[in-house]
DNA sequence: CGACTTACTTGGGACAGCCC
DNA sequence: GGGCTGTCCCAAGTAAGTCG
């Protein structure tokens, strides 16, 4: 196979100087070129299929042009158009993304933000935070440009983008109460994640706002957010033997998990037993009893995430907002009725 | 022979300055 | 002064060179 070529085969076959031909392909560069030079080399470049090599460029400018963006897990369908949002921005600016999978394993999390910053990313989108992460701190107090999606690290000085949490679960909480729920057991997410620790703590309040009783066994914690925790939790609120009506889910996950639950005890949903959910993650309206939930701005919070990072990588003293949250919406489906009778 | 130093290597960008 | 050139620089691995 033969070697890409690169600018100075370029320049040797248009008989201009490397630098010219380096000018005379940068669009912004150019301009101090004559309009015949240009053309001569850009036709010659094209005809030859050269490439830029960013990895060159890097050694002078320092930049890579590659993202890192970090997920939790890579089977959670609410990723992807997240993902998409940040690549709308990145990419019509010449960036690359490499997407790495935490598995919500810590030391996974940690060995990949090395791995990122090894192959020298000029920015990391982590949307895998834990609540509380000294090393991810530490990175970003170093100079890794870095944004938080969807969670954040509290008092971090890492920009977080995230979704009104407080909001979605008043809103699904006040959906559910006006139906005539006033037993309503919860299914939290994980302690460690602000978004479990936050929507708790929102239902907690929100619950005493509406004057309901929450006993201790009306919340199950789950360790983690999927549908396994989600079963064993819906059934662990079964087996407590509160008299539950709904069950008000920090995630869509944990929702589908109670579904099952639900469906192998024999435990109508909704007239038996409402739940809901939170995300509006792909495909849920496909899945009956389709789920009611909040849905978060999957596309946006990745694009405003993406934007912010940008700022940072071009200036990295840029001031951007400490944390932007983006608002809700309640998605009503099937899966919310009256409590039964009697 | 091992330890250490030095020079070279890569592709391309920044910048000073040359020349018609 | 427009159009272009030449030089230096970048990171860091490798190979060659030097020394005790």
């Amino acid at each position: 196979m033969r070697k890409a070529p690169t600018l100075k085969d370029i320049a040797l076959a248009t008989g201009v100087h490397v630098s010219t031909v380096s000018r005379a392909l940068n669009p912004s560069l150019r301009t101090v070129l004559s309009d015949d030079v240009v053309k001569h080399i850009c036709e010659v470049a094209a005809q030859m299929g050269y490439r830029p090599n960013r990895l060159a460029a890097g050694l002078r400018t320092r930049r890579t042009m590659t993202v890192g963006l970090m997920i939790p897990d890579i089977t959670n369908a609410i990723f992807p158009p997240i993902l998409r949002g940040v690549e709308s921005v990145l990419e019509p600016l010449g960036y690359a993304s490499i997407i790495v999978n935490t598995d919500s394993i810590l030391a996974r999390e940690h060995l990949l933000v090395d791995v990122l910053r090894e192959r020298g990313v000029d920015g990391i989108i982590h949307a895998a935070v834990l609540r509380n992460d000294p090393k991810i701190v530490k990175v970003a107090a170093e100079g890794t440009p870095m944004v938080t999606v969807n969670r954040k690290i509290e008092n971090s000085g890492i920009p977080a983008v995230v979704n009104d949490d407080a909001q979605g679960i008043r809103m699904i909480l006040k959906y559910l109460f006006d139906f005539g729920h006033r037993k309503i057991a919860h299914i939290a997410g994980p302690e460690d994640l602000s978004t479990g620790q936050g929507r708790k703590q929102a239902f907690v309040a929100g619950a005493r706002e509406l004057g309901l009783d929450v006993p201790a066994r009306a919340i199950a914690q789950s360790q983690r957010f999927d549908e396994a925790e989600g079963r064993r939790c819906t059934a662990a609120l079964l087996d407590g033997g509160w008299p539950l009506t709904a069950i008000l889910c920090a995630n869509d996950r944990l929702a589908l998990g109670a579904f099952e639950v639900l469906r192998a005890r024999g435990i109508d949903c909704p007239t038996q037993v409402s739940v809901t959910g939170f995300n509006d993650m792909p495909f849920l309206d496909l899945i009956p009893p389709r789920l009611t939930t909040v849905r978060i701005q999957q596309f946006e919070v990745g694009q405003v995430s993406a934007d912010i990072l940008v700022k940072l990588m071009t200036d990295p003293a840029a001031a951007v907002a400490s944390e932007t949250t983006l608002p809700v919406k309640l998605v009503v489906r099937d899966s919310v009725a009256p409590p039964p009778s009697g």
